[in-house]
DNA sequence: CAGTCAACTGAACGTACAGTCAGTCTAGGC
DNA sequence: GCCTAGACTGACTGTACGTTCAGTTGACTG
């Protein structure tokens, strides 16, 4: 890589960042390309030089947001847990790792979000990499239910709904109608996702 | 009521309804004072008659539109069944109401959304709705547990989960992740929400 | 040191809308 | 049949913001 891709790079790297704090700061009616190009320190024009247009800047923003909380949790990933323990540690890391980024999340999960458009390039790029990273969890659940410690529930249909209710919780937090410590919240996702709340009738 | 007041009733529920509708048709970026004042076939100035401002009316149609779905799930509830069949049949009808406006749902959990203010009057009055939504569901719940069928678990909790875990559930559909019948993701719904996905042991 | 070129700048442009208001219409009273 | 109040209209205004582009800068070359 030469010097010039070096900065160009650094350049895209610090747009990219600064258009994820505006839209943490101000919300996505408030995400405007003046207020991205002087969080960054450039002006409005250099934008234009690396990114398309507004949305083009803001899907490719919360794509890399998203896709940084993903890797993380796929990171802290560790096969050689226990079944149950592995799902119970997943949950945990993307519980603690979506609670750290709640201000830039925040934007995508109550108030205003994005518009994107199911059908179009951006759209099916948000949905591969969603996909990937639900393929991802479905292939853990499906390892314990193999190991006989699940039911055979469908595996996307449970990851999916994992990460409704591991969201869903950090919502009822963001709403104010939860003010209980973060590992009690977490717990409680696991404890649901994992027993249900019947009471357990003896199999 | 006069003449007068119920012609004016009138207009008002129909501006209401058209904002819905485009709403419905256009997401929120495309909800235009023009677009409704259109689709409710009156005037732009019109609308100004009946709501300060755009914010106002947009407010204040989803509102109306939340408190009708909300509304008709308590309709549907029987105090007389037995409880999991009760809570069971609330998570159908809800799961029935859901669908039958995902039009309207889906500018509000895909694609973008509300620009709303937790403090503020509009958004103190969509959390008074909605608590008061969640305190019917917990109520429900909270019987159930007295009489020993649910595990004894935070009612306000698992009311909004259960909140979360269907309307993620329509959400999955929306964003074509799923393409089972109705009837068996309501099932699949219920089913993880009282047992979970854990194998069940022997209690 | 002059010349070249790409990166960068920010004033200016165009547009899409929210919101306004002078004027029109109509129903009901006298 | 005329008058008036107030509901309604829609052309107009103001503005915020995405996008452009003519001009500037500065690093590298010969």
């Amino acid at each position: 890589m030469t010097k010039e891709e070096v900065i160009k790079e650094y350049r895209l790297r610090e747009i990219l960042a600064a258009a994820r704090r505006v839209m943490a700061r101000y919300a996505m009616q408030g995400t405007t390309i003046d207020r991205v190009a002087e969080e960054a320190g450039v002006a409005k024009g250099t934008i234009y030089l690396y990114f398309s247009s507004k949305d083009d800047l803001v899907h490719a923003a919360v794509l890399e947001g998203l896709r940084e909380m993903m890797a993380e949790t796929i990171r802290s990933d560790d096969p050689t847990m226990a079944p149950l323990e592995r799902i119970r540690n997943l949950i945990l890391s993307q519980y603690r790792i979506e609670a750290s980024n709640q201000d830039f999340l925040k934007t995508l999960i109550i108030g205003n979000s994005l518009d994107i458009e199911l059908e179009g390039a951006p759209g099916r790029e948000f949905m591969r990499v969603y996909s990937d990273f639900l393929n991802f969890i479905a292939s853990v659940l499906q390892s314990a239910i193999d190991r006989g410690a699940l039911r055979p529930i469908d595996p996307l249909f449970a990851a999916f709904m994992l990460g409704e209710m591991i969201t869903g919780s950090l919502r009822r937090r963001l709403l104010k109608l939860a003010s209980s410590p973060l590992e009690a919240d977490a717990d409680a996702v696991v404890e649901l996702f994992l027993k249900g709340i019947q009471v357990i009738p003896c199999a």
